[in-house]
DNA sequence: CTCTGTCTACTTGTATACAACTTTGTTCCT
DNA sequence: AGGAACAAAGTTGTATACAAGTAGACAGAG
């Protein structure tokens, strides 16, 4: 399994080397406790230091390395770290669904349903990668409708780590047939219907209900495994 | 005003460069919307572009400046973004007390009273980038006591953030006189009192009731400013 | 056998060099 | 005068070179 390539236009070498080191990270290929070298990282891809020294300071500051004197070493992406990764996500959307609360949401929800619609279309052209791309923008665009400078920063701190994570499990689903790509489906409908309710406890409601599903969905996916 | 030299020991030429800035931008001396150039800015710190990228990156990641095409554009640190640094803190300590509910926080009681006598010392030498510092650290111990490594994370991104505004805010109060600098103090210990009654419902309060204490003692400090 | 000093290989941090691109100001043509 | 081509300066991204420091092996002294 490899990173989209389309996700990496324009891009740099340096980031090109984030997403590819953050995959096989998340994936399981490099292994938690390894260590590695700017030196070997460089050769292995045919590039200078530079662009992956770049890459190591981003991976460790979203925490799936750590750097130490010599040699960084890989923290990973285990179950645990997952579900930590979730109750942050859901800290987030909590934070940002109850700071709306009261405001205008018409743009968003027209906003959010052409998403639903685009993930729908993906789900029937059987493309995993763009329906994990608009998953991700559903909740991103709900992220940004808070307009909160630091709640963004911090969203954008996971963004690529959640974005890597839903990919992986994205094609899992799919591998898993069209009944469970509809429950996907559906669980995002559902969040914009309470959403469209307009009720503060309804909203904080389905933002637990849809975390908590999808806590079982990786405990699922994880044991499969 | 500068940066404690004793906290840059033993520190790398990049986060010598990271930390000024910093500064720099937080207390004004570099304002919103001025333009940075690598290439400047090494020439103002006298040493290569090299560690100077080092720290553009990462005031990037921190949301202090805005990497462009050409040119890092400062975003800066106003008032109402100091408020939203404070909205999450809350939320991270919000949820670390949230969590912690129910276990054992014995050892936890005694470094937090350790750091409370430290900060008094402090407050009796006068050494306001000490009492700072005891400051971050009391938080910051609690931080770590949930466990967390996505919070815990999360934390690292705004720490270095967290100190400089601590260390800007402390040096006010510390020129505002003696029944200030105690009231801060006494803010630390009722979050303790509350933590050692052991109730949850109280410990949440307590919490609320700090961030909503020092959200009012930010508008007396920008207001004057 | 154990401890210590040294030596080697490898690591990071920093400096410098270069290529590709962007912006801006100038000049020339219409 | 207005506009387009062009030139020049500045910017980033990447490669390479070098210095300083660290881990680990290894040999020799006690």
């Amino acid at each position: 399994m490899s990173y989209p390539e389309a996700w990496l236009r324009g891009a740099s070498l340096g980031e090109g080397i984030t997403c590819q080191l953050r995959l096989q990270i998340i994936n399981g290929t490099l292994k938690p406790g390894e260590t590695l070298s700017e030196n070997r990282i460089a050769a292995d891809f045919g590039t200078s230091r530079s662009p992956v020294r770049e890459a190591m300071k981003t991976l460790s500051n979203e925490g799936l390395i750590r750097l130490e004197r010599m040699g960084a070493v890989v923290v990973g992406l285990g179950p645990k770290e997952v579900e930590e990764l979730y109750d942050v996500r859901y800290l987030i959307e909590s934070f940002v669904q109850q700071r709306m609360a009261g405001s205008d949401t018409g743009p968003l929800k027209i906003s959010l349903q052409r998403i639903i619609d685009k993930m729908e279309l993906a789900a029937k052209h059987g493309d995993p990668v763009e329906f994990a791309f608009q998953d991700l923008s559903f909740h991103e665009t709900i992220i940004a409708e808070a307009k909160h400078s630091r709640i963004w920063q911090l969203w954008r701190s996971i963004r690529q780590i959640v974005m890597t994570v839903m990919l992986i499990t994205t094609e899992e689903v799919f591998a898993e047939g069209e009944r469970r790509i509809q429950g996907v489906v559906e669980k995002h409908r559902r969040l914009l219907q309470a959403l469209q309710s307009g009720d503060p406890d309804e909203v904080q409601r389905s933002v637990r209900h849809y975390f908590d599903d999808s806590y079982v969905t990786l405990q699922h996916s994880i044991s499969r495994s």
